[in-house]
DNA sequence: TACCTCCACGTTTTT
DNA sequence: CGTGGAGGTA
């Protein structure tokens, strides 16, 4: 018997889903029911029998794609997904890492460290062995160890090649040291960890290897080396990895994922064949057309074409601005028709190269009364006062965690000086114990009194208070009892961050509710050791929405890296101009202007039935207007794709091989006036002027007629302006 | 301790 | 232009 969550899949889905036990690779182009394929497989695999819940691992980037997987398992099969390894590469590892921390030598409790905790702990560490942060930036070693850790290098395995990188070295083995003393771990620990306690304990992998008969593996093309060879580790002969991804929808190998990782696989894992899906089931003739035209110019591909079986639909818009204002000023009122038309506001995405584009977009949008929502930011688990809260349980489960201490122990503040602190850091160093037991020394050495043994005590208060408490409840008390409610009160602007705090007794409320939903059926290991350890680490892990009122109706604006995997009715790709999108920098980068075009064909499939290609000849970039000349994009795809929505002169300035036109006052004005100018206009491109207020200065640009005209002025002094010809009192130098 | 001013900086960032 | 961090001052 079929089962009936097979019906409607394609000849080639339907190939993927039902494959025989083997590795395999599946290029799944954007929109093509990638999803879809690897949980009906998973769904199939369990149905059929040839795999019990138990003895698959499936694995995402994200806890919005682990927790889909789940959601539509649950829906095809009456199981308990719980208990089922489907996770990130992190939460999994995570889970690993708790089931034998003694193996991996870590303490029970461990806590999690996300970026900003690991940066606050390279500063302290650098300050403590007076390392000079001007000649060492504290971003820098941050990256330097997270890209040693993801090529599954430790300190003593990195060959130093300079004095620079040799101070690194040292500094990545003291960081890992002052790690293991605080019982720590960050992100990329989390994966090299549990890779190294898969290989060196061998009776440990076998355990795992036998059990886990099928691996998936979705988004595949973002996978770093490690995550590659923890996968590898993890695989015995006869396994089964089943990986899905899409080499054209790389965005990532800036971060380290590594496309060699999609040729490695077909080679290690014996893999004949590889299967395409091709067919799109979102985007119209047209969308497609330009998105396959467009990638057409990589050269490294496994290659690939979308089609659909639906009609060609329209052509592709394109608007050409003479500035960021206008351009800004286009989509406004595009938008407003779409609304008119019936388009949802959330179903229209604005896309940008990078976030620092957003501000004209926002101030447009808001001056025009258009409600938006922008992704990026600030994310709930990240907020100034979540971290504290989260710091003072953080403390309360775990004494060796110095960074929790550091951060609460003046925070609200209670008269502990940087004198006592110092002293506090300095016993902990001389005789390598935690600050928490430094300070509780202090505190026995007769300076009960004091600031910090006051400290000591509420802390343990704190602890003794809450034992046995459900943790909404522990939470409540701690945000009250540590103080940090009153002070928020009495903040000006605290409002905001007291809700934010209720919202993580809420949060936690939640959290226990759904583990409580799916408790283990019986005689299953508990995980997680402690539900408060669970709560921390689901902090560290998944920080969160980027913004809180989500769902509302609203315009979505993101960068197009925050786009993948989403799709809408409207797109508008804006600011394609050389320098920009493609980026500047990505042209002196390796493979740099490969990675910028699969993030352009990224951004055109997100679209399902309309798509706007925008640019502006002037931008204001860092304080200064660039002119810029169109993306190169626009030329790789076919002209008859796209409509032009208006046509203006080409760019009054020149640039050179593809970089962001320089300095205005260098630019070569071009003989003729500019066409919308009256030819009875008195006023010439190139023309010397003065300004009452501005001084002297060069016309370089100019459109509009009559009461609208307006002339873009070079200024000696105040660099280019716009200006209405008809109040600027300009005169002829 | 809190605020202010000055300066440097300015792609993308699933965990 | 706008922000965030550092360092100085009330």
């Amino acid at each position: 018997m079929t089962p009936s969550f097979l019906a409607g899949l394609n000849e080639q889905q339907l190939e993927a889903v039902t494959l025989p036990q083997q590795s395999a690779l599946i290029l799944a182009g954007a929109g093509s029911g990638k999803t879809r394929v690897l949980t009906t497989r998973i769904a199939w695999l369990i149905q059929t029998g040839q795999v019990s819940p138990h003895g698959l691992l499936a694995v995402t980037f994200t806890n919005k794609a682990a927790k889909e997987m789940l959601t539509r398992i649950a829906a095809m099969l009456p199981i308990n997904t719980r208990g089922m390894w489907v996770g990130t590469f992190h939460g999994l590892c995570n889970r690993l890492l708790r089931l034998h921390h003694r193996e991996a030598n870590l303490p029970q409790l461990f806590q999690i460290l996300d970026t900003q905790d690991q940066l606050a702990l390279i500063k302290r560490l650098m300050k403590s062995m007076n390392l000079d942060e001007e000649r060492y930036p504290p971003r820098q070693a941050q990256w330097f160890i997270a890209q040693q850790k993801e090529e599954g290098r430790r300190a003593s395995k990195v060959e130093p090649y300079d004095d620079f990188s040799e101070r690194m070295v040292e500094f990545y083995a003291a960081y890992d040291a002052q790690c293991q003393r605080e019982g720590v771990v960050d992100f990329a620990e989390l994966l090299l960890r549990s890779y190294e306690l898969l290989i060196r304990n061998d009776p440990l992998r076998e355990h795992y290897r036998a059990r886990f008969h099928h691996i998936l593996v979705d988004e595949f093309q973002d996978t770093n080396r490690l995550q590659y060879r923890w996968l590898q580790a993890l695989s015995a002969p006869g396994t089964s990895l089943f990986a899905v991804g899409d080499d054209d929808q790389s965005i990532y190998a800036f971060r380290g994922a590594s496309s060699a990782n999609m040729h490695d696989l077909q080679r290690d894992f014996h893999i004949e064949k590889v299967i395409k899906l091709e067919q799109n089931y979102r985007s119209h003739g047209h969308i497609l057309d330009a998105a396959n035209a467009l990638i057409e110019h990589n050269r490294k591909r496994l290659g690939k074409n979308l089609w659909t079986s639906e009609g060609k639909g329209e052509q592709l818009r394109v608007y050409e601005a003479a500035t960021d204002i206008e351009e800004a000023g286009f989509i406004v009122d595009e938008v407003k028709s779409l609304r008119a038309e019936g388009v949802a506001l959330s179903d229209v995405a604005v896309l940008y190269r990078s976030n620092a584009q957003s501000r004209v977009l926002e101030h447009a949008l808001f001056t025009a009364g258009l409600p938006y929502r922008v992704y990026g930011g600030l994310r709930f688990f990240e907020r100034q006062e979540v971290k504290h809260a989260l710091a003072y349980l953080r403390l309360t489960a775990s004494e060796e965690d110095d960074g929790a201490f550091l951060r609460v122990v003046n925070f609200p503040t209670r008269g502990i000086g940087a004198r006592s602190l110092e002293q506090v850091q300095e016993a902990a160093r001389s005789r390598g114990i935690s600050l928490w037991a430094a300070a509780c020394a202090n505190t026995l050495s007769g300076k009960a009194g004091s600031s910090i043994a006051t400290f000591v005590r509420l802390i343990e208060a704190m602890r003794e208070a809450t034992r046995g408490l459900p943790l909404p409840e522990v939470i409540e008390h701690v945000i009250e009892s540590s103080g940090l409610q009153q002070h928020y009160r009495n903040e000006k602007e605290g409002a905001d961050r007291l809700e934010n705090l209720g919202e993580l007794v809420n949060a936690a409320a939640a959290f226990v509710a759904e583990r409580d939903m799916q408790l283990p059926v019986e005689g299953q290991p508990a995980d997680e050791p402690d539900e408060l350890i669970a709560f921390l680490a689901h902090a560290a892990l998944e920080a969160g929405e980027h913004q809180a009122q989500a769902g509302a109706e609203a315009l979505q604006l993101m960068t197009v890296h925050a786009a993948k995997g989403l799709e809408f009715h409207s797109v508008f790709i804006s600011g394609l101009e050389e320098g920009l999108f493609p980026h500047e920098n990505s042209m002196t980068e390796a493979d740099g202007m490969e990675e910028e075009r699969r993030l352009m064909y990224v951004a055109l499939t997100r679209a399902r039935r309309r798509l706007y290609l925008t640019f502006a000849q002037s931008r204001m970039l860092h304080g200064q207007t660039r002119f810029n000349i169109g993306s190169r994009f626009f030329q790789e795809i076919p002209e008859n794709l796209m409509r032009r929505m208006n046509r203006l002169r080409p760019a009054r300035t020149t640039s050179y091989a593809g970089y962001a036109a320089f300095a205005p006052h260098t630019a070569a004005a071009p003989a003729a006036p500019a066409f919308a100018m009256a030819s009875s206009s008195p006023w010439r491109i190139g023309q010397s002027v003065t300004h009452p207020k501005f001084g002297a200065g060069v016309i370089v640009g100019a459109e509009g007629r009559g009461a609208e005209a307006r002339v873009q002025v070079n200024f000696r002094g105040a660099g280019a302006k716009w200006l209405m010809l008809e109040y600027a009192n300009l005169a002829p130098a």
